[in-house]
DNA sequence: TTTTAAAATGTAATCGATTTCATTATAGAA
DNA sequence: TTCTATAATGAAATCGATTACATTTTAAAA
């Protein structure tokens, strides 16, 4: 292990103090051109690297941004990391990512440490099983701004970017509804989750707005993973529904896969409705109609906002406005929802 | 934004020295147990949180882990990560995550930004378009560790972790062969990686074992995203393959779905065979045979080895010793291979 | 009780960059 | 040329924890 290069050597290779080093090396207007560039090319020379750890410590940041998911492996999961880390990359900071796997009790000790690395900001999205959001307190406390997206806190005094699930639900409920689909079983997740609730609500609107009797006994909630998907699917088969709603395209596609291999005809005995836009739904068949979630634009957007509130409370200003975003999602409709007319080699 | 409480805080309120608080909360056995408990708990009392910046900066770490990746999107790639993060949080490491998108370049300065964020070792698959491996070498001048797993670079100093890609190869071809496949058409990506190149030389060798000339225009190579596979593919078909071998999963499903839509049955008509145990290859129909490629250990591993000899370097030794584990895979065999008594009863 | 080894604690330097508050150099004005 | 305002640079404190080395306490041995 090699010593490296600091500061100080190239103050004592050029006969200057490390305060005119510091300052040329961060581009500061207080020193004459001319030094910077002798500066500049003492440090190339020598190899020199900037130990970001003392500059932070100076500094009082970490220059770190922690990212809170719920879980890390779907399609929507990575696109918003993708869409979170092209705005951090661009403002040089890093991103410590921590999944909870759905456990609010691993929520609360990531959220904790996170916490304790004394990161810049903090982007959520809440786990399956969280109810209380007392370990955020530390945040709001130390005024570390905090950004949710997606599974969002309702009564949260903070900055969100959602979709409207509301009008997703609705929409989907709708498409099927217009499709000649009456009896449409809807599977959903915890609904002390925003984006589940909401779309369960706009589910039963669409079908008041339709003059059908939302009947609870075709509406099951669950974790989403193959087995319990399965198990809550194959209860509602017995209520006899003639369409699925599933909140998720991997449920969906479990349940499709299910269906299929028992016989049933998709979507000519039963239609199907995702929600997503995972990669899988394209690859399947037939097609999976879904909703259309921008994952990499509620990243990026998370991101943006995040970045701006550290650099607004930097200048002392402390913003304690709080807006939502809400970016807007498209229905999709493929072959899995569609009765007549099944087109073949639909693409995309 | 309230300030922190430190252990000059912890030190002024015991009438204790900050040698000793430092010594207390690092569980030193230096101090007396009664003095630990009342420096614990005023600790807590007064809220303290360690500032690991500080302790870095003193201590000449960064107790950060590079985890440089070519892409984070598939099923495999946050297997690995999973693995990683396992290790990692029991040894206290954070860790930092760059990916290339399979771009060389971006590969490179991802290195770079690594290097410079002083992280203490570094897990690396290669990119796709990686040729020179020079970007590694400031981590080897700075004797910092460095583990390849997957695609690793052959003739490179350091740890690997890889399966036995010729292996499996050969095993997935001779599959084929059992099942009375004769023209195997394989999709492989760049030969410069050495997991294709591996299983393409297991593809040839398993052919000319059971006296099967390997015939060259069977083989294409591409970028194995969605459009350069159908281009490939297609221009596979015309040499009238009965299989294909495809190293991976995700450009499997593509195939296959694009296949059936033009009314070949598989595995009638055309064998498919994978590679990866996508979660994808389970949920499509025929499920598709694959190599089963343990993701989550091979993490671990990685992350394991690479602490080790973070560990051993700090103890002064120098562990110039470069051992490559080989994790064992295994052949998954399900129906787009299996000719017979295909069990299933769907539509069509 | 004194001596001595071991245990416990303290002092102060250190990690490397940043920044406040001097101090010195320089250019233009008088 | 002298003065002054400004530009450029420097000295030293600072961020918070760690740790080599020094010092004091304590307990056991004599």
């Amino acid at each position: 292990m090699e010593k490296q290069v600091t500061i100080y050597d190239l103050a004592r290779a050029l006969n200057l103090s490390t305060a005119t080093i510091s300052r040329a090396l961060d581009d500061s207007p207080l020193v004459k051109p001319k030094t910077r560039e002798k500066i500049r090319a003492m440090a190339d020379k020598m190899g020199y690297r900037q130990n970001l750890i003392a500059s932070n410590l100076r500094k009082q940041q970490s220059r770190t941004i922690g990212v809170l998911l719920h879980e890390v492996n779907s399609y929507f999961s990575t696109s918003v990391l993708a869409g979170i880390e092209k705005i951090t990359t661009r403002e040089k900071y890093d991103i410590l990512i921590a999944h909870s796997g759905e456990d609010g009790e691993r929520e609360i000790a990531n959220t904790r440490n996170l916490f304790n690395k004394r990161v810049d900001g903090l982007i959520v999205s809440l786990a399956m099983s969280t109810v209380a959001t007392d370990h955020f307190n530390p945040f709001f406390e130390q005024g570390i701004p905090v950004v949710f997206f997606d599974r969002v806190a309702k009564k949260m005094p903070c900055n969100k970017i959602v979709i409207d699930n509301f009008k997703a639900g609705y929409e989907a409920t709708t498409h099927l509804l217009q499709q000649g689909y009456r009896r449409i079983a809807h599977i959903t997740a915890s609904l002390q989750r925003n984006v589940y609730e909401d779309r369960f609500r706009g589910y039963k609107k669409a079908l008041t707005d339709h003059h059908i009797r939302f009947d609870p006994l075709l509406v099951e909630s669950c974790s989403l993973n193959r087995e319990d998907t399965l198990a809550v699917m194959h209860q509602l088969l017995k209520q006899k529904p003639d369409a699925f709603f599933i909140t998720n395209d991997f449920a969906a596609a479990v349940c499709m896969d299910e269906l299929q291999r028992s016989g049933i005809r998709i979507p000519e005995d039963i239609g199907m409705m995702g929600f997503n836009n995972d990669i899988l739904g394209s690859l399947i068949n037939p097609r999976l109609s879904t909703i259309d979630y921008p994952g990499t634009r509620m990243g990026e957007t998370a991101a943006q906002m995040l970045i701006d509130k550290i650099k607004t409370k930097k200048n002392g200003k402390a913003t304690a406005e709080h807006k939502s975003v809400i970016i807007s999602s498209t229905l999709l409709i493929r072959e899995s929802s569609v009765k007549k007319a099944r087109q073949r080699r639909g693409h995309k």
